[in-house]
DNA sequence: GTATAAAGTTAGTCTTAACTAACATATTAG
DNA sequence: CTAATATGTTAGTTAAGACTAACTTTATAC
């Protein structure tokens, strides 16, 4: 089993690699707050560990067992951030430091119970999706709201910005998954929307949030 | 805050210094599975921290300090277990192992939710007190099943031995917390006892296990 | 009361995972 | 195409927490 500093670095080049599929020294190295000699050293034991592919001055490349590790450390995340919401009651600004520490956990049994108790879910309370217990994971095609036209009608999915800011930002305009948006028209200026939804109507969303708002067409 | 390790060292502590109100180097070391000199270390440095009292050649003390912070770690196992028994439906054999990793997760918040879930219970799965958000617990004087008499109504409050293979051989025999036992008789012999519970009649307990079951008399 | 055994300490080593300083390679800019 | 900058590596150090070997102190046995 892997130690929970390797399990963090796992996780860190997972989400790291989600777009160019490998990267680099100084990116990782920025992400974990770790310089970057620590972090050489640790991809060579991890390239030991047949976890990445390292080669000096070449960009990391998780190795298809690293993936799977990293995947499946990302399911207990996202699986105790929907266990808190659902059924403790947590907010969903107030699971990630948590999830952080459980996902760590050696209990397999701890985790397939809340899957089980969730009804097995495919998604984490920010929309995200779960990874199966073989590090699969569907990612389902949302829109950015930025990109919707006036006069479509959307469901929240996803959000993609997960800072407590910007979910605390959220709650105070009632804003969550599952939400019923119309879109009633853009400023051509600053693309800023104005949306109507539950009890509000004529609320703007402005651009920056609204890009950071995954919807589903309906 | 406290290392995992360093916690640990603490929960030791308190669990062995329960009789005597201290410990020695070798029963610590014995207990965590650490060589003496490790465990002689920890000890000064622990010391420093002012968690315990540390003299060369004299049996270790835990300071009020020490004694809180271990209670605050024994209440976040025990809270824990609770949790994992009654809300999530494992068994009291099931929750020792998950409890030892969660207690060191840093989170009020979560082990507030827990509490307040479970209504402010006083007692983990086991029967054992659970202590208050100031490390402070009542130990209920409960008798012995062993020291009983024939002829008495009595209660299961708690277990003293918490093993696995004890809390299996009691599922297997339908003995749980809250069960009301009738105390037939008890062979003069070998002290086996002869009780009646539930749909068992006439079934008959050793006294090995009679000494690890406490109850309460009504 | 000394001899032996048990318990405890000291000193030195190891591994993990971090750091800084110095050097090497790659990238970018003019 | 060279110079400057950014990125990456090597070497050496540190702290935490473990170990063994050797020594010291305390307890127990005769
Ligand atoms: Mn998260
Ligand atoms: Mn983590
Ligand atoms: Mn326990
Ligand atoms: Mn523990």
């Amino acid at each position: 089993m892997h130690s929970l500093v390797e399990e963090n670095y796992l996780k860190a080049l997972f989400a790291l690699s989600k777009d160019k599929g490998s990267v680099s020294v100084n990116d990782l190295s920025k992400h974990l707050d770790i310089k970057m000699p620590t972090v050489t050293n640790m991809m060579k034991k991890m390239a030991f560990k047949n976890l990445v592919h390292y080669q000096s001055y070449k960009p990391l490349k998780l190795t298809k067992k690293g993936k799977k590790e990293a995947a499946l450390i990302i399911r207990k995340h996202r699986l105790t951030e929907m266990y808190l919401v659902e059924k403790m009651g947590f907010g969903w600004e107030e699971v990630h430091n948590i999830a952080e520490q459980i996902e760590h956990i050696k209990s397999p049994k701890l985790f397939a119970k809340m899957e089980e108790l969730l009804d097995y879910p495919k998604f984490d309370p920010h929309g995200t999706p779960i990874p199966d217990i073989n590090g699969e994971m569907e990612w389902k095609a949302f829109s950015k709201l930025s990109e919707c036209k006036p006069g479509e009608r959307v469901k929240m999915a996803a959000v993609i910005n997960t800072s407590d800011e910007f979910l605390k930002f959220l709650n105070r305009r009632e804003i969550h998954l599952g939400l019923k948006i119309r879109i009633e028209s853009v400023e051509p200026f600053d693309n800023t929307m104005v949306v109507k939804y539950k009890n509000h109507s004529g609320e703007t969303i402005s651009h920056t949030v609204c890009e950071r708002l995954l919807v589903e067409k309906f």
